[in-house]
DNA sequence: ACCCAGGAAATTC
DNA sequence: GAATTTCATGGG
């Protein structure tokens, strides 16, 4: 991997396990959209950008030489070796490298903590397009404008000051007086999300779930999306089925250090080929 | 009308 | 304590 840096943009050569195709629609994230053939627009940390990619090179418009080191580099996960951890991880399971193989430039995005536990609290028992859709209305509506009709992530400070009826025109549903809790938790300090992040899983996931509406599939996906504890292995109803029907006598712990990583490849492979879990 | 969606809380057994 | 029902909303 090469970096050049340009006056409003940073173009990424020879890059590898990098797809973004792949790294924003395999279920990870919400807020970015296709807005051309190969591009994507979205925000991360308050920041927006414009990223496209031919083959190995990747162009990030819209951002200096800063935001690539302080933002962007981690937050595509540039200094993880994905080659060699799908290497080790297709060692472990047939199934595995076949999920791999069907989208091998899948990375886990390294989100805001908060962002990832309030989108992920939204996503339950619900489907990607209408959690897209409220995370939508939510930035619209309590987000920091940043321009181009685009808009920051709400602060827990700011939603923390809404009332369960404020968020009605979201059409969250029952889901409204969770992310109130969660933004009240998290704005008095009573939850730490940066101190949560450097406990050891299992305390981590105590804490987490002393928010309403988050249990042990919210509080993983926070951690590994937001917190970057790749150990942790979300399961959802997708992944019950594919543990089920794929791997029938595997645990998440037999997945190992990157068994999230691992867990983003089934989830996705699952989710592209649900005729695997047709009754025949 | 029914079923399901990147679940968790409330209720019942 | 384990199993079942309920919770809003929208699409198929």
């Amino acid at each position: 991997m090469n970096v050049i840096y340009k006056n409003d943009s940073v173009i990424i050569t020879e890059v590898s396990s990098f797809n973004l195709e792949q790294i924003f629609e395999c279920g990870q994230c919400f807020r970015w959209n296709k807005t051309d053939c190969n591009t994507y627009s979205g925000v991360a940390f308050g920041k927006a950008l414009t990223i496209s990619q031919k083959d190995t090179t990747v162009t990030l418009q819209g951002c200096n030489k800063n935001d690539f080191e302080n933002v962007w580099y981690s937050y595509f996960d540039l200094g993880v070796d994905y080659d060699g951890i799908k290497s080790s991880l297709a060692s472990l399971h047939p199934v595995l490298k076949e999920a791999q193989q069907y989208a091998p430039g899948i990375r886990i995005l390294s989100q805001e903590p908060w962002e990832a536990l309030c989108s992920f609290i939204i996503s339950q028992n619900n489907n990607i397009p209408r959690i897209k859709g409220i995370i939508d209305r939510l930035c619209r509506q309590y987000g920091e404008p940043i321009g181009d009709n685009l808009y920051a992530f709400p602060t827990a400070e700011r939603l923390s000051r809404c009332t369960v009826d404020d968020l009605a025109p979201l059409r969250s549903g029952f889901r409204a007086k969770y992310i109130v809790d969660a933004a009240t938790k998290v704005a008095t300090d009573e939850i730490n999300l940066h101190e949560i992040k450097k406990m050891p899983v299992e305390q981590a996931r105590k804490e987490l779930m002393k928010i309403k509406g988050v249990g042990p599939k919210v509080a993983d996906c926070t951690m590994l999306y937001g917190m970057g504890k790749k150990e942790c292995f979300p399961m959802d109803v997708w992944m019950k089925r594919a543990m089920e029907v794929l791997f029938p006598n595997l645990t998440p712990e037999d997945f190992g250090t990157n068994a999230g990583i691992a867990q983003q490849y089934i989830f996705h492979y699952s989710r592209m080929n649900p005729q695997l879990f047709e009754q025949s």
